[in-house]
DNA sequence: GTCTATAGTCAGATAGAC
DNA sequence: GTCTATCTGACTATAGAC
């Protein structure tokens, strides 16, 4: 598969106090999950820094020591999210024996992932009207559509992936099935992770493949 | 297949003056139109009710002859699409020979409405945080999701579909990948609206029957 | 029916005490 | 670092003239 590739920098730059000490540090991740739970209940418009400061319990003045804006956090929150998933992305295809099992392990990386944090996916699902003007999350999100398209491509030039369509379509279709999991699937519910993944891999990956 | 079965009623009423006459209900029409516009491409949130009165060509203090809220013109546009594209997927069932050629039909025609009615599906897709307080539409997302999953499960039913998944998770997971269509699929573009059609069909439908 | 003008509200951000 | 207090701007919605 395709090397790794450096992931994309530049988070908008703060000019903000230095937050050196670990205690200082912990406190701004505390932030940041506070955050990343309000807006994914509320929706990023609809959240207000107060609430976000009463969930870190912490006053709204309080935020702007550690954050410049409430976009700031968001980008934050999202930009750490996005640099995680592309390092198990990359690693899965790394790890894997040929394009098939390249994005069987993509599809379910994505479904663990999905589940683990609900809350930045469903940010980037619901507010994403709100964030594209960030190119942190874009490059980052362009990033991973380059990894999976990769794969894709591979299969379909080595002929075990259809290759009347598009790496991007395919791409795309697969993404929103895998994507749209969020809106039903209950973590304590009857369906374990790993049926999930079975599931969602055999109604998609068939149409995918050669017969 | 099912029978029809009368759809959701109960639009949040408004105390409106009347606009009885023909030329004050086709201002309002061009109200709405503008108002899926505006809101499809900034979100609900960030537009603000002077973007629809400009985009309508009258002042903001004028849109509340006509409606009571910023809130009742998203309700208004959204409760007018999925009447429409409801009694739409009615008709596909009604016609359809057996499940397959339903489930098919259904495809196609959610796909059409998706180019067709882009600002819309946007709308739903992007602000469903914002527009799921109105049972108005929640209901009719409700009577949609039933016309499928009845289908589908007339499918399981009669042993053309695969069984060991239920059917909730079998319309989700369709339902995903074709929403997720309007995020990249340009009526301009190379791709017509036919292929489009076809391709989703081979890849979606291929994994949902038994083989 | 559409306008002007503005009331009322609320949220993001800042200043400065502690 | 966190708080209190407050400013500022923006937006929804209304009142009333035309």
């Amino acid at each position: 598969m395709t090397p790794p590739g450096k992931t994309t920098k530049s988070v908008s730059q703060t000019r903000r106090r230095s937050t050196g000490s670990p205690a200082g540090q912990a406190r701004k991740e505390s932030v940041l999950l506070a955050a990343s739970k309000v807006f994914a209940e509320k929706g990023f418009a609809n959240a207000t820094v107060r609430d976000v400061a009463d969930e870190a319990n912490m006053l709204s003045g309080s935020l702007y020591y550690y954050f410049d804006s409430k976009e700031a956090i968001v980008e934050q929150v999202l930009v750490d999210y996005l640099g995680v998933i592309i390092r198990e992305y990359q690693s899965v295809v790394a790890e894997a024996a040929d394009p098939s099992e390249a994005l069987t392990g993509l599809m379910a990386r994505a479904l663990r992932s999905l589940v683990r944090n609900r809350n930045e996916v469903l940010i980037l699902q619901n507010d994403w009207s709100y964030v594209q003007v960030f190119p942190s999350i874009v490059d980052r999100q362009h990033e991973v559509e380059r990894i999976w398209m990769d794969v894709i491509q591979a299969g379909m030039d080595s002929g075990v992936f259809r290759g009347e369509f598009s790496a991007r379509m395919v791409y795309r279709t697969v993404m929103g099935a895998v994507q749209a999991v969020i809106r039903w699937f209950d973590p304590a519910g009857s369906v374990t992770i790993d049926e999930l993944i079975e599931i969602e891999t055999v109604l998609l990956l068939r149409g995918v493949q050669v017969p």
